[in-house]
DNA sequence: AGTTTTATTTTCGTTTATGTTCGTTTTACC
DNA sequence: GGTAAAACGAACATAAACGAAAATAAAACT
């Protein structure tokens, strides 16, 4: 009885056909499974496959397609490509006044997020740098610069977004020392505190920022209205900071007081 | 009505049909995908095949193309897709075999080299494997398939081949005993002894054949021609040898009192 | 038994995918 | 630079597939 409460109020109420195994192994068998085939093959009409497989895909099972459903794709990274379009406008600005900042010649590190990448974008035409990361989708941003060496950390894909994680980062962060490390972060709240999601990923930011000479933030101003569970560091480790939009009030004069020098994108 | 407005609103209403994840995938093996060859093996009209095209091209799965598409830029080919074209069906087929003998759920090294990577888009739908990998194609290739964990090496990025080179490499190959070790080579004499033109390849070869089970090499049979200076291993060493023409005389009995199995790739 | 819940079928209006046609754009060839 | 062929995209018609809801059947429970 409390289950089914419980079911009711989740999101997708499943209804559990002795079928749906079925269709999955048929589905991974082949590639693809039809309306039309499955109704003969159980003996029952189309609606009833309709429902089975909305309910599939619902789950993440499959992926649906007119007349019938196939494996899902590339299902991780839909939401990344999303978010990589949030503020992209800005997160360009911003990545193109860091970028102005980093001079040719010198040894960068950037890690996970879509605003080192947009940086990643903006180095495309420096010339002789040396930049080590983490994530995957830099090096393949990067990999058509010819004027930049690239070093891969190792670690497993994550292919949420690109990350290369596990022991192995840090590992190799610690055979580098950096002129520059430019470093993104899930949150940044009031006391001037960096945060992140991931704890593995602190651990990596936190190696990062202790192999360089200078630390650079990147971040765009949605970072001020959320919070995230695990510290980076305080913007006191950053030499410079840039972002989009003003500073919440304080922050701007803690910043000043730290000598962390804030750096606005300007409009276009 | 107020559904066509919100429709009209949002972004790209993209259909959903079969061919698409099989154009992906015809994509993907072949790098690029025609209107006439997909309207053939579909046998749907010029016309449909456009819509499918344009569509993935919005969604950035592919490229448009006069006649057809090719593989999106800042993906996996780099500059040398001209060697990759070069025996490309025969080292499909190469693969294609290997990759039969590759079982479900078990842990893989790919190296650097175009066999390879043949080998991992044959090993696309492949389910729970653990690929460990020094070569940046090979993670690009295998990260649309969700079955597949993958452990990129650390390294530095070598744009000839998308290879990562350094002592990072090995360090991160020590961490692992892997199933299959899956190694290509750039030449093979007629003593059985493979080789590369790269001495540090070589170290990192020798060191995956020594944490591996079993060893399997994958080469065509362009190789056989030529010479390289610096020397893998034997094909003693070998366990399984995938090849598409019969070997040179001698070798083959050699193979054989080794117990070196030879597969032959099937014509089509 | 009777009642309630769950699964399926049936029905029907709506949406979607596809083929066809036609005018426009691109490409290739002279 | 001009021309012909190929490729392209827009618009429309149609048939298949779809989803919502009501009707029916089958369990599950009291």
């Amino acid at each position: 009885m409390e289950i089914m409460r419980q079911q009711q109020a989740g999101a997708t109420p499943i209804s559990q056909t002795f079928r749906h195994p079925d269709i999955l192994e048929i589905a991974r068998r082949e590639g693809k499974v039809t309306v039309d085939g499955l109704a003969e093959h159980f003996g029952v009409t189309h609606q009833t496959i309709r429902r089975d497989l909305t309910e599939l895909a619902d789950s993440g099972k499959l992926e649906r397609v007119h007349g019938g459903a196939v494996l899902p794709s590339g299902a991780s990274n839909i939401g990344y490509a999303e978010r990589r379009n949030l503020h992209e406008e800005a997160k360009t600005r911003i990545a193109r006044a860091c970028a102005e900042h980093i001079p040719d010649g010198c040894s960068v590190f950037l890690n996970i997020g879509t605003s080192t990448e947009a940086v990643a974008r903006a180095l495309l035409h420096h010339r002789d740098l040396m930049v080590v990361t983490n994530n995957m989708n830099v090096a393949n941003i990067l990999v058509v610069n010819p004027e930049c060496r690239i070093v891969l950390t190792g670690g497993a894909l994550r292919r949420m977004d690109g990350g290369l994680v596990g022991n192995l980062t840090i590992e190799t962060i610690r055979q580098f020392k950096f002129d520059i490390a430019v470093i993104g972060c899930s949150a940044m709240d009031a006391d001037g505190d960096l945060l992140d999601f991931d704890i593995e990923e602190v651990g990596v930011s936190q190696c990062i920022i202790a192999q360089s000479r200078k630390t650079f933030l990147v971040t765009d101003h949605s970072k001020f209205k959320r919070s995230a569970p695990a510290r980076i560091a305080s913007a006191r480790e950053v030499d410079m900071f840039f972002t989009d939009l003003p500073l919440p009030a304080g922050l701007a004069e803690k910043c000043d007081s730290w000598g962390t020098e804030v750096h606005f994108a300007p409009e276009e």
